[in-house]
DNA sequence: CGTTTACTTTACAACGTTGTAAATGACAAG
DNA sequence: CTTGTCATTTACAACGTTGTAAAGTAAACG
């Protein structure tokens, strides 16, 4: 049986409150019961139990963190940098995947599981900005996506379109003119790839390049093996390029495989650059130029808005949206 | 105000026992009721509070996985395998990790979290046989990694010796004789880097190569970089090797983008194979050879081990032992 | 038609903690 | 020595759920 307020206070001598307040750190206990009471809580070798503290405060020490793919490393990391950083603040994460669409994506949230964690860390995938309703829940909650702009939640973003403009305009200086871009979700406007591909544009605007339709290489799932096979239909087709913009790095890394396996030189022939700065970039052959998005500061200060939120529930300060910077990469894949 | 019991009982015109019994599925129940309550509960949106259920019944329906590192894709995939494993057995997961040494990791295993879940699955890194009795609680348990071989716990492992083995092996039938390791931890049996390393000499005494410790290459952490920093050391060396046998596939994918960068060329002038089969060794250049430890059927055993000791606590079935299938996966890194 | 039997529902007491409010103790001022 | 004012400690009642045991009901039996 495990050890309770009850045992300590028996064996310190005073009562549970008085315990419950040396762990609570209540300012009016005299020093020598402190004392003495913390002597018993180390002697048994006290745990408080979660559950009943989570009960009786509705408070329970744990935040969710929802996000499409720990397969995809981008995510792997982004969570990593989650869990440390809400690891120096006390708090454990617990992670759930939705792989699935927009209506198991609603389920999870409204789902039970929900109601053990104090906060939600959302890293919005299926749900667009007519769904933003379904979040307006009285759960504090951060989103770490890019679909829902003007939802009623505090929101911490990448800067999609800046990134992707940079990332552009990198492989213009140069002297690409034929850049590709991997990874389009044709139709969509809001996501990362409607984001990403208007940064493209912009890019391709300013330098007053034409914008080739036939350039833009479509990949609705963004891992490896997708932008493997993106490429491999690009290729089929014929059009001349010189650069590639491709919008995350697993794509990328996959695709420099089937255009190196096709023959072509990286970066002589093509230029190619990511998004994300994944691990693996740095050991690819060629490394990887890429798109830093600074997912320590993404997953800190989404971690502090959410902290933020939970200590102070009716807060009337309304949904915030903070951008990180970000920074190019410049690798072997886009040497001069 | 979050909807209760009592909200659903009112509205259902029963008592909070009748609308519990109907949740739990207690047999005893007239359709009519049933219906009425079911009713109820979907009209009002009703979640029933993990808290509380946790509180009195002692299960929380989540567990807890343990692990080194997310950022270590070999993790990062065992983890998504076992939150799919879990997720089907209707169990949440909270990660965390271990970066630290063995105190952290007895005070993450002792700590108060722990008390929130049902059980534990538990990758080992630091800790050792010497320290199997520090797991002697009641708390079930199951370990994944290598270390403690004879502890109290159940365990699910993957073929360590075997495994290198056969890895070795493969080399071996392809002609090559001076075979390097990667990744050993000079003085360790017991854990991982013992064991393949003892599955290395094993395949090289059966063909009689003689054993070369200078062809053993130390790497502590598995990480890409490591393999790189330890490949660039051993290359300074100068001692001549044709295969390559890395503990796991991260160090590999380092080492080779090293080997590549100082002309050596695979697998021409050095065959290499990992271990672990990661998604990124079907797309690196060139493409990994590795042993595929079957990550999905660990999960998977683990979890249902797991979820059978907590679902009898008391049972007096001794620890067991299991280990998965592995398979060789041959690729370009090691093509005729 | 009374009585056993099985089914169905309920009241009540936990689980371990913290918030509230009240009780006690200590000390200084009057 | 009383009173007031703090500091310190305590009793008690929740939080929302489920286990236990008992009460109530309907069906079945003799």
């Amino acid at each position: 049986m495990a050890i309770t307020l009850h045992d300590v206070a028996r064996m310190a001598g005073v009562s549970i409150k008085t315990v419950s307040n040396v762990i609570n750190d209540y300012p009016h206990i005299r020093p020598t019961t402190r004392t003495k009471v913390e002597a018993a809580i180390s002697e048994l070798g006290y745990q408080p139990n979660l559950s009943a503290r989570s009960l009786r405060s509705g408070r329970s020490g744990v935040i969710s963190l929802l996000i499409p793919d720990l397969r995809n490393a981008y995510f792997a990391e982004l969570a990593d940098a989650v869990m440390r950083a809400a690891q120096a603040r006390g708090l454990s994460v617990i992670i759930e995947q939705m792989p699935g669409g927009k209506k198991e994506e609603l389920e999870i949230l409204r789902g039970p599981r929900m109601q053990l964690v104090d906060g939600i860390l959302y890293s919005v995938l299926a749900l667009g900005e007519e769904d933003a309703h379904e979040l307006d829940s009285r759960m504090p909650m951060v989103l770490l996506g890019d679909r829902i702009f003007h939802g009623p939640k505090d929101h911490v973003t990448m800067q999609n379109t800046a990134g992707a403009k940079a990332a552009t305009e990198h492989l213009l200086s140069l002297g690409r003119r034929r850049i590709a871009a991997l990874g389009s979700h044709p139709g969509e406007v809001v996501g990362s790839a409607g984001l990403r591909l208007d940064g493209y544009r912009q890019a391709l605007d300013e330098a007053g390049v034409a914008y080739d339709p036939s350039l833009v290489i479509p990949a609705i799932n963004w891992h490896r093996k997708d932008g493997a096979a993106a490429m491999r239909r690009f290729l089929e087709q014929d059009v001349p390029f010189d650069g590639l913009v491709a919008f995350n790095d697993s794509m990328a890394l996959g695709a420099m495989r089937v255009m190196q396996e096709a023959g072509l030189r990286i970066p002589d022939d093509v230029s190619v650059i990511g998004f994300d700065d994944i691990d693996e970039t740095r050991y690819s052959i060629p490394s990887l130029s890429t798109i830093d998005p600074s997912k320590d500061e993404i997953a800190e200060t989404a971690v502090d808005l959410l902290l933020e939120r939970i200590e102070n529930p009716d807060s009337d300060v309304p949904a915030r949206d903070l951008a990180t910077v970000f920074r190019v990469v410049q690798r072997e894949s886009s040497a001069r």
